[in-house]
RNA sequence: GCCCGGGUAGCUCAGAGGUAGAGCAGCCGCCUUGUAAGCGGCCGGUCGGGGGUUCGAUUCCCUUCCCGGGCUCCA
């Protein structure tokens, strides 16, 4: 007898003409009204369809990830309906399922704005009630065409398939031309909500037209979309630029220009705490610091690819009679102008330029956001120059680096990408059997140093490919942090060269890597990471005395200016508020240690500690909470 | 750069075709405080800039700058 085998390895028998939702019925009702999908031989499929024997046999549901990511593009659907259906002759393009949700590029028949989203809404709701059997359709290349004769982005997309392997899915009225699969009935759908309109151009060109996004959240239950835009909620009370605001950290003004942010005590503090210990710890692994200015000729950048390949980001030259000058966008030419400035032999090597380089960009003003996309940026660059042998090496020092600083802060939330180049693509320098073997080095050090990646093509720089960080922001934003890369070219085209052992001459291999990658944006990061509340090696202000009354500001000075003298930063709130008034700005400010001093500890030269984040105090000697402070900051503690 | 939305006091925000309001902050007093806002008073804005419509614009329209969300590109 035909049966299908379940996951844990029992059969099921199944009759002739069994489609997946029959299985799942046979398993149990509860299952099969869960039930989103099926996963047949591991392949996620409708619930229509039918079951062969001796298939693994397994129900999905929406509370699954793979359920939800149907639930989502069936959701995606739902949209499009509403919007054809109140804005007819909107030309649908692709909408597929994202974290969290979903959205779908249109072509609108009118003008889609926010304040329509609810009407939207509204009509999915509908839609659902309507309870429509969503149902998947094979069609040919011809058929496909006809039914999308009015709408050229699909008949683009009908173009790349195979004839025999499209398929449309409709609801009533409704098609869209879909892979699937899909939950079995409109009426399945979960909670969602519309959350906001963007632009995208069709195909991610922004040489096409641009469409109108709409972006959507989607779950299981009403319970779970609420608990989600909570959680964004809060996610939007620990943004940096909020946070920045908050704690004076930095700000940005129109009267300076988009994109510099210009840092306030506190901020430049936080930044010389970052920048001081990275220099430490590449010091430590044997790099050189060195300063190499902001303006550069701009002949350096012709040599190097710069002026070819990066143009776009530099901004426009300074001119002097017949020279052009540069703000400098990035520091290899410079580094390399500095190691050609003696000759080299290969025990020299490997020769590790460190800089705190502020570069400019001249990003695109739409792209700007907070200090994590900035114009005037301050990068923990170094390069290291090497021989052939010494790449793997150097290429696993630098990753050790990365890991031991990443570490420090507490960041485990990231994805290391091998970005590759686009063969296809004219803005890398070609050179196919450099690119090749600087490719595999990346990969052979990341498999060696055990490190998990994922490769993505067309993402590397214009001279070679790199390992990039990325981490996220607190609404979900990847940005990309520390970075190695491997350059066979540029050393070259710069004339570098060391005299090897057989006594000839030598290009040396370039790594280019960043730490943090900016200052800027690191900042961003760590900002949302702790949300503002830094750790106390970090805070740009570890303590404030809080005299009880006015009587006892002498007294808080004293002993501010005692653990001063061991090197905390402390400061006096000699404000004329009230004591709790104190206590309550201070806490807001996130300060990790509030001393509070009245007639008992000036009696016995003790402060009383209250802890950020904990209301109970504690009692002490001055020099044994200046102890306890050094301690923790000796250890940076998070 | 492009699409959508938004700029009202230092900050958070309300308001409306008849030239603006709250809280906090600031300043001045009083209070001298024991663990998250003591009390009172005062100051504060050509409602982002420019142009237009109107008897009258901060409100409507156009334009420009800036900010936010995306797209593309990147640290």
């Amino acid at each position: 007898m035909a049966a299908v085998k379940l996951p844990d390895g029992k059969e099921l028998p199944i009759e002739p003409g069994d489609r997946a939702r029959d299985v799942a019925e046979r398993i149990g009702p509860r299952l099969a009204r869960d039930a989103v999908v099926a996963k047949l031989n591991g392949k996620l499929e409708d619930l229509e369809t039918p079951v062969r024997d001796g298939e693994v046999f397994e129900v999905v549901t929406k509370d699954s990830p793979e359920g939800l990511y149907v639930l989502r593009h069936s959701t995606a659907h739902a949209m499009a309906q509403a919007i054809l259906e109140l804005y007819p002759g909107s030309k649908l393009t692709i909408g597929p399922p994202i974290d969290n949700g979903f959205y779908y590029d249109v072509e609108v028949a009118g003008r889609i704005t926010d304040d329509d989203l609810p009407r939207i809404e509204e009509r999915m709701r509908e839609i659902s009630d309507r309870d429509l059997p969503i149902r998947m359709e094979e069609v040919s290349k011809a058929e496909a065409r006809e039914l999308y004769r009015d709408n050229p982005y699909k008949l683009e997309l009908v173009e790349d398939l195979e004839d025999g392997d499209i398929t449309v899915y409709r609801q009533g009225d409704f098609f869209d031309l879909c892979r699937g699969p899909h939950i079995p009935s409109t009426g399945r759908l979960g909670a969602f909500k519309l959350q906001n309109i963007a632009g995208a151009y069709w195909r991610g060109d922004e040489k096409n037209t641009m469409l109108t996004r709409i972006y959507g959240t989607a779950w299981p239950t009403e319970k779970e979309l609420k608990a989600y835009l909570r959680r964004m909620e809060e996610a939007r009370a620990r943004d940096h630029r909020k946070v920045g605001k908050d704690l004076r950290l930095f700000t940005f003004s129109p009267d300076v220009g988009g994109g510099i942010p210009l840092f306030l005590p506190k901020g430049e503090m936080l930044r010389h705490l970052m920048e001081g210990y990275v220099r430490e710890v590449q010091t430590r692994h044997g790099y050189e610091h060195v300063w190499t200015g902001n303006v550069v000729n701009e002949s350096l950048y012709a040599k190097s690819g710069h002026l070819e390949h990066y143009i776009d980001s530099m901004y426009p030259p300074m001119v002097d009679g017949d020279t052009r000058y540069r703000l400098k966008p990035m520091n290899c030419p410079s580094h390399m102008t500095l190691f050609n400035s003696a000759a080299h032999s290969y025990r020299d090597l490997p020769v590790r330029y460190a800089e705190f380089a502020t570069l400019y960009r001249y990003e695109k003003s739409g792209e700007l956001n907070g200090l994590t996309r900035v114009r005037s940026l301050t990068q923990d660059d170094a390069h290291v120059f090497c021989t052939q042998n010494q790449v793997q090496e150097e290429f696993a020092r630098a990753l050790e680096i990365v890991r031991e600083v990443l570490d420090t802060y507490g960041f485990a939330e990231y994805r290391v990408q091998l970005s590759m180049r686009d063969p296809d693509d004219t803005k890398y320098i070609t050179d196919d059997a450099k690119w090749s073997r600087a490719e595999k080095e990346l990969r052979e050090a990341l498999d060696r140093a055990g490190i998990a990646y994922d490769e993505e093509a067309g993402e590397a720089a214009f001279y070679g490919p790199k390992a990039d960080f990325m981490a996220k922001d607190v609404l979900g934003r990847e940005w990309q942090l520390s970075t190695i890369q491997v350059d066979f070219l540029q050393p070259e085209r710069l004339g570098c060269e060391y005299v090897g052992e057989d006594g000839q001459m030598h290009t040396p291999v370039l790594l280019h890597r960043a730490v943090t990658g900016s200052t800027e944006r690191f900042m961003g990061v760590v900002i949302e990471h702790f949300a503002g509340a830094f750790p106390l090696w970090l805070s740009p202000i570890q303590a404030v005395v809080i005299p009880v009354a006015d009587r006892h500001l002498e007294y808080a000075r004293k002993v501010q200016a005692e653990l001063a003298d061991v090197g905390l930063r402390v400061d006096v709130d000699d404000s004329p508020s009230s004591m709790q008034k104190k206590i309550r700005e201070n806490a807001r400010q996130k300060i990790p240690y509030l001393l509070i001093v009245g007639d008992d500890e000036a009696g016995e030269e003790s402060v009383n500690v209250r802890r950020r984040g904990d209301k109970k105090q504690e009692a002490m000697k001055t020099g044994e909470f200046a102890e306890r402070a050094l301690g923790e900051v000796a250890v940076k503690a998070v």
